[in-house]
DNA sequence: TACTGATAGTCAGCATACTGATCAATAAGA
DNA sequence: TCTTATTGATCAGTATGCTGACTATCAGTA
């Protein structure tokens, strides 16, 4: 009988589990209400201005159906703004508030804070080796789900 | 700026999103509906007959309000069957049906394909060692998540 | 230019996951 | 034993994620 701790799915659930659950508390205890999906797409609508919906969703592999749902909050919290494209009549274009400028800036250090407690069972060269096969099987996995990573077209 | 690619907690969601789709692909190709949460269920009830709800959620580290709807959904597919205890009436005794153990057994070549297609980017050692990894990290965060691992109390 | 196919965004519906609350029943203590 | 704390299960509410469908628009082509 194969044990649920030789499943690599299994054992790729329970650390995205895991991953959120500190996520969220780092982001608490530091003043800010944001999800780690929110807070993606926030810092990549922050280094692509003006990009549209299914890009952002290609840069940061989300459903596009679901980036929909994400923007609306942020929107609801006054960290973005959604506009109409002037050149994509079907588009919309993302902007990042001055908020959620100040959000974003004062929210990293709790973002990396959460990143190292995930890894606090690892050293240092293993947290490294962890994330470079992360990659690696991601990368020959991506075309694999319905939202894979694309290249911004620019 | 920090890219996504060297956060864990984003390659632990990438990678976790790539296996759930592995899986319901793989499933469904089988000619079954089943997802990842279910089937982890369904195989534990089977491994332990007569546990309770609790002692399921914490043998898989799932939260107890999402068991409630996974265990609907099995019994309302024929998969599993849910009584009172005798021993006590607060809790709930789970049994896998025959039809359950029909479809674990017919199931099974398809959820092992999936593993082996999650990592078709490693080597089998890489593979192996990406398991031993996750598995370390998750050690060392399990009382991090609202939904910890627990062995059964027997 | 009219037609065809592709694309951006949204929506309904379903399945995890979580927070926090409630209810019933049990366990532990004074 | 009476009281109190804890526990098993469920529920309401919210946030991902997905499938599949739909509208509006755009782009390529006959």
């Amino acid at each position: 009988m194969k044990d649920n701790n030789d499943m690599p799915g299994h054992l790729a659930r329970r650390f995205q589990q895991i991953s959120v659950a500190v996520f969220l508390a780092e982001v608490e205890d530091a003043g800010f209400d944001l999800t780690p999906v929110q807070y993606a797409a926030l810092a990549t609508i922050k280094a692509n201005p003006g990009l549209d919906q299914v890009t952002l969703a290609g840069l940061i592999a989300y459903d596009r159906t679901t980036i929909t749902g994400v923007i609306d909050r942020l929107v609801q919290k006054g960290l973005a703004e959604r506009r109409p494209s002037s050149r994509d009549r079907r588009a919309r274009e993302l902007e990042i508030t001055d908020e959620g400028r100040r959000t974003l800036r004062k929210i990293t250090p709790a973002v990396e804070s959460a990143q190292r407690i995930m890894l606090r069972g690892l050293s240092a060269k293993e947290g490294e080796e962890l994330m470079r096969l992360l990659r690696k099987a991601i990368a020959a996995g991506n075309e694999l789900s319905r939202a894979p990573l694309r290249d911004a077209q620019l």
